[in-house]
DNA sequence: CTCGAACATGTCCTAAGGTACATGTCCGTT
DNA sequence: AACGGACATGTACCTTAGGACATGTTCGAG
C-alpha cells in the first residue's frame, strides 16, 4: 500500500487536488509508480476520512485541493524511517528474457533492437530530467534535489537494461526456430 | 497477467507440478516475479480448463504434474513475439527516493547504507549464479542460456542500484531534520 | 513406532490495481 | 452563439495479488 504515502508524500510539498496529483503520477512519479485518477480520488478520500489530510479549499469546476495535516506528516516519514523497504522488481521484460529460447532467432534479434532502443531513450529522457534540474531550471528546494536523486537512478536503471540488451544479442543461445510444434 | 505465461513458458521445459512450479517461482523467478502457491494451482486449474496444459501423470501425495499442450506452446510464442512489452517499474525503493527530504539526515544516511548493502548482496548472488552457469554446472541446455542471460539483467540492476545508493549519499540534499512539525 | 519436516493441493477473503462509464464546468476559438 | 478541449471528480466492475486457513501424505531420523 505504497500509493497513499506516495500522496501525502507529493502534499507534504505543498496543498494540490486530486487532478493535480493524478498529473504529477503520470509525468514522473509514473514511470515508477503507476496511478490513475479513480484511485487517486479513492485513496483522498480515505485519508480525509482517517485524518492525515483535509480538505484546504474549494475552487472552480468543483476542484477539491487537500493539505497534509500534521498527523499525516508524521505517518509519512514514519512509513520512510520505520517500515521495511520492499525490494519486489516485478519486470515482465525480464519475465520474458527466462523464455527467450523460445523465440525464433531472427524475433529475438528485433525485439532486443526494439528494447535496447526504448530503454537507451528512457535514460536519455532521465538524463534530460536531471541535467534540467542541474541547470537550476526547478529551483534547488529538497523536493527538487530529491527529484533529482530519483532521476539518477531512472538514468542508471535504464541505462543498464539498455547496455543488457546489446550484451544479450552477443550472448550464446540456441533459440527454438521452429513454431509449428 | 504474465503469470500464465510464466507458467507456460516453464512448462515449456518439461512436465511440472503446482508444487515445482511454486518452488522455481520461489528461487529464481521470484526475484522477477514473485508468485505464491494459491495464485498458482489457480491459474493451472484455469490453464486446463482452456486445454493450454493437460495433466501428465497423477504421482504419490496426491501430486499432479502439467504437461504443456501445442495450442500451450503456441501462446506462449505469440505473447513473446506478438504482444507488447509491458514496461512498467513499480519499485518502492526510487518512489521513497523522492520523499528522501522528508526524512532526517541520520535516518537517510543509515538508510542508503543498508540499501546499498542489500543490492550489493543481491547482485552478487545474480553473480554467482550466472558464475555457476558459466562453469557448466547446470549443462548448456537452451533454457539454462536463457537464465543466464536474466542472471545478467539481474547482476546489472542489482549493481546499478547499489552504485547509485552510494552516489546518493554524496548527492546535496537538504533533508528535514524537523520530525515534530 | 512416533514425530517432525518436506511434500502436495487447495479454498476463502481482502486489498490493490486497471478499465470503462458517467457527469459536469470553464475557457478560448471560430 | 456554438463547440471542442482541458479541467475536474467520481462510480462500477472486473482482474490480480497476497495472506490466512485447512487438509492430508510420505519419508527419514531417532
Amino acid at each position: 500500500m505504497s500509493l497513499r504515502h506516495g500522496l501525502l508524500g507529493i502534499l507534504a510539498e505543498g496543498p494540490a487536488s486530486g487532478y493535480d496529483l493524478a498529473g504529477r503520477f503520470q509525468e514522473v512519479l509514473g514511470m515508477v509508480w503507476p496511478a490513475q485518477h479513480p484511485k487517486i480520488y479513492a485513496e483522498l478520500g480515505k485519508l480525509a476520512d482517517e485524518g492525515l489530510i483535509e480538505v484546504d479549499s474549494v475552487g472552480a469546476r468543483g476542484r477539491k485541493a487537500y493539505r497534509i495535516t500534521p498527523e499525516g506528516l508524521a505517518e509519512v516519514r514514519r512509513w520512510l524511517t520505520s517500515t521495511e523497504v520492499d525490494h519486489t522488481m516485478r519486470l515482465q521484460a525480464l519475465l520474458r528474457s527466462v523464455f527467450f529460447w523460445l523465440m525464433p532467432a531472427d524475433d529475438l534479434r528485433r525485439h532486443l533492437e526494439a528494447e535496447a532502443a526504448y530503454y537507451q531513450r528512457t535514460a536519455d529522457f532521465y538524463r534530460e530530467l536531471a541535467a534540467a534540474k542541474d541547470r537550476g531550471e526547478y529551483g534547488d528546494s529538497p523536493p527538487t534535489q530529491a527529484i533529482r536523486i530519483a532521476a539518477e537512478a531512472g538514468i542508471r536503471l535504464h541505462q543498464a537494461l539498455a547496455d543488457w540488451a546489446a550484451w544479450a544479442q552477443t550472448a550464446p543461445l540456441s533459440t527454438d526456430d521452429d513454431p509449428d510444434a
